[in-house]
DNA sequence: GGTATTTTGTAGTGGCTGATACAAAAATAA
DNA sequence: TTATTTTTGTATCAGCCACTACAAAATACC
């Protein structure tokens, strides 16, 4: 499961064939459809797996500032510091599955997973702000999925840290 | 080339098939391997073109405007417009061709354009401001391809614009 | 009008995709 | 030890991929 969380993770649902996930499991393809029951079920599980349980915990940081505009920026800061972290630049699995469309299915579940991370940003930012609590999740969201995307996309370490302490600052200047 | 553009922005050059491209232009197979050589040289030719003269004219937004900060807001404005214009969502092109891997080749060409998408933004940056030139250059791509990407995923014109705004906001903090 | 040249249409290339039918082997039960 | 069940291996399925060989039709040239 590991395993596969990692070649979905890298490579993306589509780059991730048949072939790939069946040798780096050591097992054979009857197997793995007795096991998972497909493809893209398997990717279902991994990637509800990875929704519950990645490295990047929301409530905590969130719940951990008193002032919105410090947990905002402490999200961020903390998503730039994890996508930056893998050398490989892969990003923020959710999000990356999220655009991918790929088969209907996978595409619902990953931005219904997406959907589920922005109403906790949403009502964590309503409890002090509910007029800007809609727009300022929405603009959360954006700059994760910029990050997540610059991250794969072989941005390093230290454009992504910074790019989330602007992003924050902009939010705080949206709060004041 | 524009039917082709078209199909390429809006389905991403994978999951485009020959299929589709020689139905959408009406030709048959061996008539478009002698006008275009291949699939992937095919989509080389749309992309300069559509990083030559895409909707999104930066150097002229940029050079409207005195102040960096302004600048850089009016641009990242124009193209949540840009984004959010199109109903179905398919965002800027060049970032969404430079986030795919795809064929070697094709994501170096990709990379090479947004690169000098980001050039320009630092130029113009550097003029005032020498020891900021990257860092926001960088935001500013990444919080374009953020835009683009959450325009793609279906997020709607006002998410997309208000969060333009804090961007800019954000911008206007670290210069002041 | 007759010939050479280019364009087009048909059909098919090998290779990869996700997913299986079937049998051999291993593990369990009696 | 024998019988039953479960797991595994081999070999393959049909379908789609980008791509092309070859011939028929249309065009250009003289």
């Amino acid at each position: 499961m590991d395993t596969a969380q990692t070649l979905f993770h890298r490579h993306g649902y589509d780059a991730v064939s048949m072939a790939m996930l069946t040798e780096a499991l050591g097992i054979n393809p009857p197997s793995f459809y007795a096991a998972f029951g497909s493809k893209a079920a398997l990717f279902e599980q991994v990637l509800s797996r990875y929704a519950a349980d990645n490295d990047l915990p929301m409530e905590q940081i969130l719940s951990a500032h008193a002032r919105v505009a410090d947990g905002l920026g402490a999200l961020l800061g903390a998503a730039a510091e994890l996508y930056a972290r893998d050398a490989e630049g892969i990003g923020c699995m959710l999000m990356e599955a999220a655009r991918d469309a790929g088969e209907s299915r996978l595409c619902e579940t990953a931005r219904r997973l997406r959907a589920e991370s922005r109403q906790v940003v949403r009502d964590y930012v309503a409890t002090q702000h509910p007029d800007q609590a809609d727009m300022l999740a929405d603009f959360t969201i954006i700059t994760l999925t910029g990050l997540s995307s610059s991250a794969r996309g072989g941005m390093g370490h230290p454009a992504l840290v910074h790019a989330a302490r602007i992003a924050a600052k902009g939010i705080t200047a949206e709060l004041k």
